[in-house]
DNA sequence: CGGGGCTTTGAAGCCGCTCAAGATCCGTGG
DNA sequence: CCACGGATCTTGAGCGGCTTCAAAGCCCCG
């Protein structure tokens, strides 16, 4: 069952890592996986709603999203909140620590996740010693910043059904692409103070767009799971400009 | 004197470069500046206006901005118009084009403007055999980042006016680690539409908004010369979180 | 002395916000 | 198994910030 309550799995061998294609390591020939492992300091659990890393920081320990959903954030001075990404299964949380700079946004685990921590510098040591690792985190690099400018033309030129539409569009394609959907429906662990914390809007609102987008027929959301009723009309009314991974 | 239609400075020799401090390859030693010059394939100068990358294009070229503004931006397809970033001298235009991948955004010359050209392999080659340059590369990516970030939070959760404030304030931490902003006032040259399609706002309230700041004896605009009154008000008001680089 | 681009100002309207009350969901403990 | 209580979602009513449409003023260049 998709339930959102279910325990994250915890890391296993990095051998067998079933994210370690999605990481910023994929390039790393399997056969290597051995130096990774040696890199990987320990594992963690940590139930929802916990603080990983605080602005402000210098991490010493960068960490690898393994299983569960988190995100990144910031917090005005008045206590209003910007989410700024999601984080899916696979991803670094991430790349700016690896600069030894003060954290410019917190992250917070959404659901209950499991994390590989691995010292900041040893990893920055073995990505520099690697040139293929290099141009993986300048791509790595590159995408997020797609992605910022995806979010940026959102936020300021579309309208509160053409963003909620769009972040389900983005955020099922990059479950597809880590295989976690099941014809047209996925987990949906976000409550919808998250989607508007994310998008600019009141979580009223994000309500009142999504019964909208319920009555067109065009999805329905329950559960922590997603459902699709009309995946390609959903795409031809939101995605067309450039969702990040049309299939 | 300050006037946006003065002619931009043509690009000289490399090792006498005044941008050099600032761009991607500041690292490299001043002595080493012939490999640098042995890389520029051209240099040009480009008139107002004139649109230098297009999306969706693979540019074989990168540049660098010698002198002048610039912006990147992307078009939705009923025509709205969302600016990403401001391009000033020094910066790179820029760095996705080193991945190869197809442009998500154009580029516009805001001002006429001079570039440096590199041939996209020549550089992404030069870069990967200098590690510190590498790790500039990064940097740079992860200071893009951020400010992306920071444009996601203002669009997300601040009223115009924080925005336009903010967005000021911006530019003049910028132009001032560029050693060109003179006591309290320096070269301007957006159009209020500029400003209103990187904010998310019309052109229309952004008029409105600016005479609002100027009302209260905060700034004053005009001749493309922007000159702040108080500017230590305006940043106790408006500055507070996480302007670039707060003095 | 025109004329085109930009800015300013006004009036009206709409999208999304605020405040508030109910309904529903869900984990917890009896 | 049910009852309770907190978190979340829904719905309504009224408001406000920003938009749209429009007209007039300004500025600078030719």
């Amino acid at each position: 069952m998709l339930s959102t309550a279910r325990q994250p799995r915890p890391p296993g061998a990095c051998a067998a890592c079933p994210v370690r294609r999605h990481t910023l390591y994929a390039p790393i020939a399997e056969s290597r996986a051995a130096e990774i492992a040696a890199l990987r300091r320990e594992s963690l659990m940590i139930p929802a709603r916990r603080i990983i890393l605080r602005q402000g920081e210098v991490p010493s320990t960068v960490f690898v999203l393994y299983d569960g959903w988190a995100f990144r954030f910031t917090l005005l001075s008045d206590g209003r909140r910007q989410i700024l990404s999601f984080l899916l299964p696979g991803e670094l949380i991430s790349l700016p620590a690896l600069r030894l700079a003060p954290l410019r946004f917190s992250v917070q685990a959404l659901t209950a996740v499991s994390l590989c921590a691995f010292n900041t510098k040893d990893l920055a040591g073995f990505v520099q010693d690697n040139p293929v690792l290099t141009m993986s985190l300048v791509n790595e690099c590159a995408r997020e910043a797609e992605s910022a400018d995806r979010r940026v033309t959102d936020l300021g030129r579309r309208s509160a059904t053409e963003r909620v539409a769009r972040l389900i569009l983005e955020i099922e394609s990059r479950l597809r692409a880590l295989d976690r959907v099941e014809g047209d429906s996925f987990e949906f662990p976000l409550r919808q103070e998250h989607i508007a914390d994310a998008l600019g809007l009141t979580a009223v609102h994000v309500s009142r767009t999504l019964s909208g987008l319920r009555d067109e027929g065009l999805l329905s959301l329950g559960q922590g799971v997603l459902m699709m009723h009309n995946r390609q009309r959903l795409l031809e009314m939101f995605g067309n400009d450039d969702t990040s991974a049309p299939s």
